[in-house]
DNA sequence: TTATCTGATATCAATATAGTATCAGTTTAT
DNA sequence: ATAAACTGATACTATATTGATATCAGATAA
């Protein structure tokens, strides 16, 4: 079970490298060979990225892209949720005979609380809080 | 994100059923009506469960399955990797520049500690548990 | 000795994921 | 002005995973 899918990964990989290169506008060319990302690929997740409003474009030469909010506000949640929907167990879990009612159904309440655990943890995780980490194991390169 | 399969789901489901029938064998039939589970893929399913020791089969007339060991002892994390493989975030989410080291890397460190919280839940949750919980639920059917 | 079952296997359909190609249009630099 | 370096938009293909069917042989019970 895959939890992160390829673009989900690209994704996150590539607002790193965005958030991290302040005030400059990357190409996809450059995103796609520092990160090993295949460039059309690329392209696309970058569009839906403009479209999710995480990034703004500049056209022509030297354009590109250019992390457009808060890198704490950019949770991997809500990138999973766009490029993978909710994370859920599964539809409903137990039907007819198994589960009464739907409503008052203990085994769905229980496995739900596991949605919530991974949630939470995935709300946690920012662009921000990985870029921080990323610095503190890299160690700033010498500016 | 689907955390389960129908496949996963089918089997809990079945499994469930067979532990609630004690001693009595259960043909695929019978367990894909109540169930609403595809029979001809229940069968497949059930032929799993057989090489993967939780139930046992007696052929011809009459026949069907029963499960074979203590259902306390069947945890949905041995389904899901039985069915859906090990969960894991990702193969290896940051690569090349911004993960100089995989061994050291930190972000690899904090992603993983999902996976454990994730697989710890999915262990504690067993055919036995969800059965019991089950039962409180619908009361005891005058027996 | 037939109806009811499983064993084994092959095949197919649907969906999701991953990756490629193309062309039009914009901007910079020369 | 015009070529080079870019993005916007969209269509397409490939691959993998998941979900579902079909078939036939053989076992068992009534
Ligand atoms: S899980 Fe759907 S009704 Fe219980
Ligand atoms: S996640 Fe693979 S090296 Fe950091």
């Amino acid at each position: 079970m895959k939890v992160l899918t390829k673009k989900t990964d690209y994704a996150i990989r590539a607002l790193l490298m965005l958030a991290a290169s302040n005030g400059r506008y990357l190409s996809a060319k450059a995103i796609s060979d520092e990160q090993d990302i295949p460039y059309q690929f690329l392209r696309g997740l970058l569009q839906e990225l403009i479209r999710l409003g995480h990034v703004v474009s500049k056209e022509g030469a030297r354009g590109g892209f250019m992390i457009s909010r808060d890198p704490d506000e950019i949770r991997v949640k809500q990138l999973i949720e766009a490029f993978q929907g909710k994370v859920q167990v599964s539809e409903c879990m137990f039907r007819k005979q198994i589960c009464a009612n739907r409503a008052k159904c203990v085994l769905r309440h229980e496995i739900m609380r596991i949605e919530e655990v991974v949630n939470n943890e995935f709300e946690r995780i920012t662009i921000g809080s990985l870029l921080h980490n990323l610095k503190r194991i890299q160690g700033q390169p010498p500016a």
